[in-house]
DNA sequence: GGCACTTATACACACGTGTGCGTAAATGAG
DNA sequence: CTCATTTACGCACACGTGTGTATAAGTGCC
């Protein structure tokens, strides 16, 4: 890190003033005041052909330091899938700009569990310190972090988790428990008993290990034995792997993501095991190219969009005063296609 | 809007000072000036003890404002596909936290193409005036505004742009037209002569217009007659739709993006149409299930992180003073799998 | 034309931090 | 013990903008 860098100074409402001959209160008045009277209209005509002229731009970092607020929201992301991070962002970041916000990303990538968890915290005071006017705090496959997360966030800085539900905090949870419950309870209404679920055996009751935890009470319920397969990673490769191993044991694979459900798909394919006449398959998350493949995949259906659209919304609600924890939860749907067998 | 916020105020250096009966230019210099001999060392190992007691946190904000330097980098990204897009922000988010910096996420939303070019400027002087410490800018796919973009940079800040080549600014450009011509090439040489290209008609040599540029040199370089059939977007439903109206009538299809071709290819499957016995078809990006679809997609391979990771550097450099444009250029690189039944 | 009153502008301080410079304290040498 | 030198700290200003308050200028009234 070196000196403060050099460059062509930017045109401030001093330069204005001078050139003027007023003060640069006036001008700070005449650019920024919504009430007119505390300005003669000509004066104000004035400065603005000057700053017009003079190609003056305000600057935004010392207007959101001298009022606290800046047009900028943070954003937290998770270390999930890069798919599903990278969709929620442009999501995100496209609703954001709809609303004249820009958005300030954190990341955390800690090796470790713990590692990610004290990065996650210092992320958000990094953006606190910054004095973002909200925060999105994206809740999804970590565990028992929440407590450090409203923690960190101080006060009444307007925050909003979507993801799992954390405490009482304003949010969009997203209820994966029972989506997964409706597909593995579709499966078994097509007649299938050995059934196996792949991906990681959460504990806790949200967020991705619900997954599990849903597929487990899915089974139970019907009085057939859960078994799991853990995943390394949501993604092609990772299905793929698993998909050579389990070939043939089973005879419907429910998958934690439609990426690891195409790898599956793939690696059955090429070992001679027809999807879905064989096996059946289902994913999660129901991406763009999900229904164009062949076979096209069952699997849940995620309103990624509405979520961070209701996730930013919370935020402005808590911006216009309004306060309050807000919870609001989406439950997945399931979309039926071509992978289970049912068509 | 709205006045300013009331927050329970973290501590700042002046708390500290208070509570020690010391100035506060002291704490500062006790915190941050690497010259430890301009305090005693007494005296910052107390400062330090309070800082943490107190649960201090420096406001970034106050130290971007007064040093111009402050760990952001400015992204300003494009309207292309929203699965690249988002790709390339996750990319770039988590290679530069892992150098420290957090990025500032500005996406123009315009709608028509003269609103898209003025919103762009519009947020570059919004990321310049908040004291970003450069700035990468997408460009792919929109025409004639990389004048107004490099006008809209002020001198020494650095940017870097990735997407096509920029006058002689640093930054990562893609040979989208070679690769596409290989592309072509290759399905040339497989005795394909009806071959369609399904993408935007370009007329500038470079982004994404330079795929169909591609396209057609390489067909008249064999005496063959180009055909284009141009695509609403980069999305696999718009590939579907030009599917069905396509079927049969081509042996080849290029297509502009993955998704383009995954959706053609399931549009021809469902005519009865069989890929690549009857019709090759070949993708671009090598999005990451294109290798596990099937019949597997022969695509360009882009090395998206490399890009991002390049683009970082060039930042990077710039801030170290190591000026002076910097170009790189990135080819894509043909991956032949079923889809062109060359294999 | 003087007084009360409105209006428009200037002055000064604030936001939190960094830093050049002056100065008091501490230290050294003679 | 005195003077020169180093060391550690405080004062004051800066960054660019917003805003409360004092004040000068303008206006109307009798």
């Amino acid at each position: 890190m070196g000196n403060r860098p050099v460059r062509n100074r930017p045109v401030t409402i001093k330069d204005i003033a001078r050139r003027l001959g007023i003060s640069y209160s006036t001008v700070s008045r005449a650019l920024s005041s919504r009430r007119s009277h505390l300005v003669k209209e000509q004066t104000r005509l004035l400065v603005e052909q000057a700053a017009e002229e003079m190609d003056y731009s305000p600057n935004l970092l010392a207007q959101t330091f001298v009022k606290g607020t800046g047009g900028v929201l943070g954003l937290l992301t998770n270390r999930i899938g890069p798919e599903i991070t990278g969709r929620q962002i442009n999501h995100l970041v496209r609703i954001a700009g709809r609303h004249g916000y820009q958005v300030l990303v954190a990341a955390a990538a800690g090796q470790t569990a713990f590692d990610l968890e004290s990065e996650r915290a210092e992320q958000l005071t990094q953006l606190t310190s910054r004095d973002v006017d909200g925060i999105l705090i994206q809740t999804i496959g970590d565990e028992a972090e929440s407590a450090r997360i409203v923690h960190a966030a101080p006060g009444e800085l307007p925050v909003a988790t979507f993801g799992y539900a954390v405490d009482d905090m304003t949010g969009v949870s997203l209820d994966l428990a029972s989506g997964i419950r409706a597909v593995t309870g579709h499966l078994i209404g097509l007649g299938h008993e050995r059934i196996c679920f792949l991906g990681e055996d959460g504990i806790r009751a949200d967020g991705l290990p619900a997954l599990g935890a849903g597929y487990r009470s899915a089974m139970r319920m019907h009085g057939l034995t859960p078994r799991l397969a853990p995943v390394e990673s949501a993604r092609t490769r990772s299905g793929y792997r698993l998909g050579k191993e389990l070939s043939g044991r089973y005879t419907a694979l429910v998958c934690c993501c439609d990426y690891t459900a195409l790898g599956v798909c793939r690696a059955l394919i090429e070992s001679g095991v027809r999807v879905p006449d064989d096996v059946a398959v289902t994913g999660c998350g129901d991406f763009e190219v999900s229904a164009y493949v062949s076979p096209s995949l069952t699997t849940l259906s995620i309103p990624f969009e509405a979520i961070a659209l209701t996730a930013i919304k919370g935020i402005l609600r808590q911006l216009q005063g309004r306060p309050g924890p807000r919870r609001r939860s989406f439950k997945p749907h399931l979309t039926v296609r071509e992978s289970c067998g049912a068509r």
